[in-house]
DNA sequence: TCAATATGAGTGATTTAATATCCATAAGAC
DNA sequence: GTCTTATGGATATTAAATCACTCATATTGA
């Protein structure tokens, strides 16, 4: 936090549209804001950073309001979710547990 | 924050998948963790708080460090988050301003 | 096996998100 | 048009995330 941070364009993006995807959500099911901060546990003033794509929300909370609306940030239910973390898990046990290299820039794109 | 906050599953599973996805994707790009939190201005304990899937770090980090190994959250590229932003500002102004209830408890689900 | 370094973890300081409360304005219901 | 209330915004306070730094352990490459 300490200095002013700047976000990518995907992450700006991806943060509006996931507030309005809450805000529309949230009014197609005849929530006031009230209603929608009570059940999550948070203040209206909260939820209007939410709604409004700011980048300095808590994720876990952000995402535990988009639920309350049914909005899925990667499409999975649950049952999806577990197959897909278990999945991952296996992945990453496959994967070098730290990485090694250094003295040589990495191979990036360019 | 004050008072200790419970999630959801769904969003536990949703936060540990994406911390999942991003180091694994760290690990395919070969990249440290001092490699990735450095290029996203944050220390390692945080990116590790977030490879770890905990609830409390700040959205707006997250997001951007998932941009920075691939990992996009509506799998969405730049261009559909771009119009699926557009259509969503024309939903909103559609939907009312304000919900106007109130009296009787919302017709939900029950 | 051994050396180099990546990772995990702890501490104290700093910054800021979230809260609680209040007020002005906007917007819906009658 | 009027009344009611939902929303947007401001404030001071508090709690927690992040940082910077350091050390122990795990892991990799030679």
């Amino acid at each position: 936090m300490r200095v002013t941070r700047s976000y990518s364009r995907a992450t700006k993006q991806t943060l509006a549209l996931l507030g309005k995807l809450i805000k529309a959500g949230r009014l197609e099911r005849g929530l006031t804001a009230e209603d929608l901060s009570e059940r999550a546990g948070i203040t209206r003033k909260t939820l209007r950073k939410i709604e409004n794509g700011e980048a300095g929300s808590e994720i876990g909370i952000v995402f535990e309001v988009a639920a309350l609306v049914g909005v899925r940030l990667f499409d999975l239910d649950d049952r999806s979710l577990q197959m897909h973390n278990t999945r991952l898990d296996e992945k990453l046990t496959l994967l070098p547990k730290s990485v090694r290299h250094r003295k040589q820039e990495v191979d990036d794109d360019f």
